[in-house]
DNA sequence: CCTGATCTTTACGTTCACGTCAGCTTCGAC
DNA sequence: GTCGAAGCTGACGTGAACGTAAAGATCAGG
């Protein structure tokens, strides 16, 4: 997919044509309504890139995201509000790890801002591991189920086989 | 749970004292609202049972059912519609089990109930699980991430070893 | 038998997560 | 520069899943 070497001008890397918000909407499976509410309740961080004309641009990065969110959505079913925490926190984790790069931070911030994120992680794989566990135990009760009704097909067979009167199944 | 012994007069295996809607709302962590409204969409097979004055009568079991719909609701994630599909399904293998209970079924016919359970369980299963798949999937990304973590606060501390310049963190 | 708690139906209100329409501006391609 | 497609901002509409209030009937205990 995106295919390579664009662009007229020598730019090297691909210098990812701007998206337009329908583009997005289609990349990730949704409408251009749904992006301009998410944006509204702070998921989407409202693209600051506003130029001339007032259209939003967007780069491949903000489809990625937009995924990312619609999946999150999905899976976990929480309200976009409880969502739009978890993915603040998230932002916060990468706000971090930008302070990370720097190598002037003191030892002892790090430890902090490290902490932190931790923290926030544990809290997401807490709510996540929950579910899992659920729908496993759910999943294993199915095929329990499942398996119960094979053996009485098996042993329906094996009944079959032993009084050759009702054969020809179909 | 549920204290044994409770009747004064000699009924055996507890005669399993009538529950009033509240009680079952009580009891599934719900509201009498919504075990009505479940009703009205066919969710609960409205309560046969209407004696005398035209309260709603329920035993345990109803407990129980209605449990499973509300934790079926919140793992799969679908709407009420399509949880009644899917528990109508249900209904009809357990109608099915009841036939089945029956020595004078055709074997023939004993087939064809049971690959249609087989079939119910089959579309319920691969719905769970996809959605398994995709949370585990998620879990082992916030794993990993969490794993970065910790693996950079190890780092931090060899570093506080090594340098014995900014010791006492606290 | 009285009374307060609980239940009944009916019906309108509410929140969430968007859909949809209106009126206007902007983009892009010819 | 013209013109249709797409975007913009309100603003109102909508379906799902209940909440809530009203007006009356019923139940359980003293």
């Amino acid at each position: 997919m995106s295919a390579p070497g664009e662009g007229g001008s020598g730019v090297v890397s691909a210098p990812e044509a701007p998206l337009r918000i329908g583009d997005v909407a289609k990349l990730a499976g949704t409408t251009p309504r749904t992006i301009r509410y998410y944006e509204e309740l702070g998921l989407l961080a409202g693209a600051p890139e506003r130029p001339s004309g007032g259209h939003r641009l967007y780069t491949q990065a903000e489809v990625e995201r937009l995924r990312e969110v619609i999946r999150l959505k999905e899976l976990l079913g929480v309200t976009l509000d409880e969502l739009k925490d978890l993915l603040t926190a998230e932002e916060a984790r990468a706000a971090v790890r930008v302070q990370l790069r720097r190598e002037d931070v003191h030892p002892e911030r790090r430890r902090e801002l490290l902490n932190e994120a931790l923290g926030h992680l544990d809290r997401q794989l807490e709510l996540v591991e929950h579910r899992a566990s659920e729908l496993s135990k759910l999943r294993r009760e199915l095929t329990n189920t499942r398996e119960t009704v094979l053996g009485r097909l098996d042993e329906l067979a094996s009944y079959s086989e032993m009084s050759p009167a009702s054969q020809r199944p179909e």
